[in-house]
DNA sequence: CGATCGACTGGAAGCGCTTCCAATTTGCTA
DNA sequence: TAGCAAATTGGAAGCGCTTCCAGTCGATCG
């Protein structure tokens, strides 16, 4: 038994002579350098030789060495602890699609970085909330946060960490904040316009609309896109039933069946994200509606369901775990360079998803 | 704007006297002790007088002490990364709800205990897959791994992580496995029977299954259960139709399409997942059918999309994250120990979930 | 050609914690 | 009350890494 264990480790896995993964140290020696010099060629900081740098590097490729995390940040003093605040609305689903994706991208990401992450639960309509980011720093604990909607729309909050040179960078932020604090997203705009497009592209004019919640900056850019193509399509915005939702499936199932019961019944129904999307879908199949026939409608998002409910959701997808993975990196980068977040704005690329849930109208 | 900051930090957020956090040294300092008493205090060990660790512990309160996890485990020697291994089939689904859930569970639980986490992609069809996962050991940086099926089904790496010593816990394991390594997991057969005689009840009698992968344990308890319940109803195991599937919503979009199509259509459908139960939905769908009307579909896992869809899905709802969390708790208690792993499993709780889809069969 | 400067390099001091070991105290026994 | 073992405590040595500081060395300048 031992042998067989023996014999794997004699194979080189490992680093150094014993099967324990190779330190610095270990490397300095092969190398016949200093561990400084170690640590500076592997970090690749300034005044280091290429000769250096190249007998170094060697050496801990003969290792097989990875640089400890802990020991390096315990050394560096870095608190290394980021965190990913989630900010969920009251009355909003509690595992949404949206926010697992983002956790899931950033913590990934983190975990390449060698940071810790760590997620922070805060109310919505708590007053305090911006407080409680703040006391993250406060305490000592926290190196930076990301702030996913509805905190990158807070642009009180985003003066308050740039003032006190809190690092923080936020998904998919308003404008205002954009100004201030680096983030990552989409041209939620042009998504909203293109998508608006294809709807009028099938010949649709009685539309529908359902908005997320009010303020919400993507929600709102979403909006302005589909007005934007409204005008250019020469259509009055007025005859659009419009009705506002909290992005949540159940707001999606309450306001698809007003949308359905109203007097006016829209031929298509664009929806400002998929799980209201798939709520109006389930509200219309409970009133035995045709999807398209009876009325077309459209989302936001490509969450893992829409490609799965019947009809699958055109929709627009949206690239979350890459715009989390983004804001994480800009968010090691500035912790690191200790630098102030100057507002740098990564945009990530979307693209229109057509499945069968849009289709011209009957009539 | 520094004054404000001051101010907030003389407010007494933090731990010593400027606004970096507290370390064991002014845990020390306040209570008047030794370093190494406010450690053996602080992780409760054998030989501390009652009387210090009320004063450290009374220290550490004042200074709002938390312990440094990288110092700590950077001191202690021990490597705390765990991983949990992915490994899907090369032909399933990308990111399917159950690894989701499971990382997030793990990682929540993992953060927590102040352990690392890390994931590892092994292919399930790999012959050398078992080796992978004994090579994390043997690089020496990996403490513990997490093994969900198919993996937690494999006795032959079982019996090798046992015979090494190395820590691993088991999501869902077969016998075979849980006479060797601890797990968690629910019992899949009890729920198999039960979902199966909700089925019968409904006065269901001509009957579909959809398998999961062959020689996935939980698939295969589930559909013991559902013989059993057979069985007990007194009805003939061979005049069901049974098909194999691979978990994935493609497989059951499949299988559920031949089932529709084949001679003798069921008027209820029972797959051994929801993934594959909504695929077959969808294949209902698009042949038109009316569910619950023409056939009734029930699943398994209690996934986010399963009360979403149209109509909502009958399942036994599986408790995932929970699961997971308790998988790396127990893992973390092994690794803490050094003790080497028992064959403990530990049973969570399932419930079945009743919604729409299943109703009685329409003659 | 010697002083000066800059680019490199090595030595050493910790980061905050655990843990081994020696020193001290305590609780009893004789 | 002296004497000894057990219980407790303090001191100190690192864990593996970064980084400050001082030294080395070759090249440049007057």
């Amino acid at each position: 038994m031992r042998g067989v264990s023996n014999l794997n480790m004699a194979s080189g896995e490992g680093g150094a002579e014993s099967g324990r993964p190779a330190t610095i140290d270990d490397v300095a020696a092969l190398a016949g350098v200093a561990r400084a010099s170690v640590s500076r060629a592997l970090n690749d900081q300034a005044n280091v030789s290429a000769k250096m740098r190249e007998r170094v590097l060697r050496a801990a490729e003969a290792l097989n060495y990875r640089a400890n995390p802990q020991a390096r940040s315990l050394a560096s003093r870095a608190s290394k602890a980021l965190a990913l605040i989630n900010c969920p609305a009251l009355d909003a689903e509690p595992n949404s699609y949206y926010f697992a994706a983002l956790e899931l991208g950033a913590l990934r990401a983190a975990a390449i970085a060698g940071f810790e992450l760590s997620t922070l639960n805060v109310d919505a309509n708590d007053p305090r909330r911006g407080e409680k980011v703040i006391e993250l720093f406060e305490s000592g604990r926290t190196a930076g946060v990301i702030l996913p909607p509805p905190l990158s729309d807070d642009a009180a909050l985003a003066a308050t960490l740039v003032e006190r040179g809190y690092p923080a960078v936020c998904i998919s932020p308003s404008d205002a904040v954009r100004a201030l604090l680096p983030g990552a997203g989409f041209d939620e705009q042009a998504a909203g316009k293109q998508i608006a497009e294809r709807v009028l592209a099938k010949g649709h004019s009685r539309l529908g609309y359902l908005l997320g919640i009010e303020g919400h900056f993507s929600a709102e850019k979403r909006f302005a896109g589909f007005l934007e193509a409204l005008a250019e399509a020469g259509l009055d915005p007025d005859a659009v039933t419009v009705l506002r939702g909290d992005f949540s499936f159940r707001s999606g199932v309450e306001l698809g069946q007003a949308m359905l019961d109203g007097a006016e019944r829209p031929t298509a129904l664009i929806c400002a994200n998929d799980d209201m999307a798939v709520g109006a879908l389930f509200a219309a199949h409970r009133r035995h509606l045709v999807i398209p026939d009876d009325i077309s409608i459209v989302g936001f998002d490509d969450a893992p369901i829409s490609g799965r409910i019947w009809p699958p959701l055109t929709t627009v997808h949206q690239p979350i775990r890459r715009i989390a993975a983004s804001a994480l990196d800009q968010l090691v980068e500035i912790v690191l360079r200790g630098q102030p977040p100057r507002p740098r704005f990564e945009t990530i690329g979307y693209h229109l998803v057509e499945r069968e849930s849009l289709a011209p109208p009957r009539d």
